[in-house]
DNA sequence: GTACGTTGAATGGTCGTTCAATCAATATTA
DNA sequence: TAATATTGATTGAACGACCATTCAACGTAC
């Protein structure tokens, strides 16, 4: 990579964040290119001749996120170890963790969730993330039944839950940012799933408060 | 009420079913105020006579879909009767249901809550309404505690937990609208509230396929 | 010197908002 | 009651502001 690729990436990863940026501070509707810009520093036509127009910025700022979302869940998975119980723990973890679940990055998430209607391109790209991360929690959680023997159980419900309760949670800091706590939230998360799991989550429900108050 | 008040009434519900609809098909970036007049069969000028002006519009549209949701699930709980398992089933019930859980109103909420970091007004008026939703759920599981003689468990993160997986499962409706299933939503909340409480929900567990599958 | 990155002024279009004019309903008068 | 005055509801053209986008000109690295 020369230093003209190197020059364009650069900028593009400017441009980008400076993009979250402004959707976080002043929101999707207040938006603008020279908004975008200003805060990178740079000239007013800079984004068109990166990003051709604004829907090609505020997509490859989508997908930009989406892709470090995706790659930070994934080594924590995959560090976590094979044990299933660690892996999910791990995702909670993650997931309500300072890195992914701040104001910054989630207000731009729901900004996009929010125009996922009026956007099939939005939609198409938001979905088919979800889908791998649920398949991936569902895939988890047959594994811990599978060693469990609980094979009555609806895995399907039990990972659409906790998907959704993390995704709810996210909702939280956005509505309640003040009063949003994030151990609290892991709380409701691991309660949960020791509910579920009893036996298996016991030693972390235990030590972090699950199912039952501490003390 | 004369005349005169009645049509001003009208009109203002006329304008705020526009500015849904404008809002859940083009979202809310490309919601203008021409939009909406058009969509309500009206002038342009007419949503500044009678909301001032277009962020005056919004926010009476935030309020009355507020109003409209708070009604219909205080309404639902009561109907449930005092049995605080039934009252809880009953929001499930009302909360993913049709009239409450459809894309062309909780497309706008999501629009609103994406707004929320930069619109303080509309952040205060969200957060208010999410906190006196908490406190009623969790107060319904504190009754379910107290029966049941559950001393020891976690309200608040029970609480926050339903919560949550009830406004996570109003997102997928928004991100993957073609595969999401109302009774799939349903389960994976009375599959949590079942494993929370066994005894308690194992009846409605049972019928509606909850912790375990049916069969 | 050539090719590429970058600028910022210019452009056309669209936005929210205003307001004089018009229309309809109600009140007043004869 | 009929005619008229008064009030309020509604229109749509007009305005200024701001937007995304373009592009000729300039700067810089090779």
């Amino acid at each position: 990579m020369g230093a003209r690729d190197q020059i364009k990436h650069l900028r593009r990863e400017q441009l980008i964040e400076a993009t979250i940026d402004t959707i976080a501070k002043r929101g999707f509707r207040k938006t603008t290119l020279s908004q975008v810009a200003k805060r990178a520093k740079l000239s007013q036509g800079i984004v068109n001749f990166y990003f051709k127009t604004k829907d090609g910025l505020l997509f490859e700022t989508l997908k930009s996120l989406a892709e470090e979302y995706e790659a930070t869940w994934k080594r924590a998975v995959a560090a976590a170890g094979p044990n299933p119980v660690a892996e999910l723990n791990a995702i909670i973890e993650t997931d309500l963790g300072p890195q992914v679940c701040n104001r910054r990055k989630v207000s731009v998430w729901v900004a996009f969730w929010g125009e996922a209607r009026s956007e099939p391109r939005f939609r198409k790209f938001c979905s088919q993330l979800a889908d791998d991360y649920f398949i991936q929690i569902r895939q988890i959680i047959i594994r811990i039944m599978d060693r469990g023997g609980h094979h009555d159980f609806d895995a399907d419900a039990i990972a659409r839950g906790l998907n959704s309760m993390i995704n709810g949670l996210w909702l939280d800091l956005m509505i309640d940012p003040k009063h949003f706590d994030r151990e609290a939230a892991k709380r409701a998360c691991r309660n949960y799933l020791t509910s579920v799991f009893p036996a298996e989550f016991a030693a972390i429900g235990r030590s972090a408060t699950a199912t039952r108050r501490a003390g």
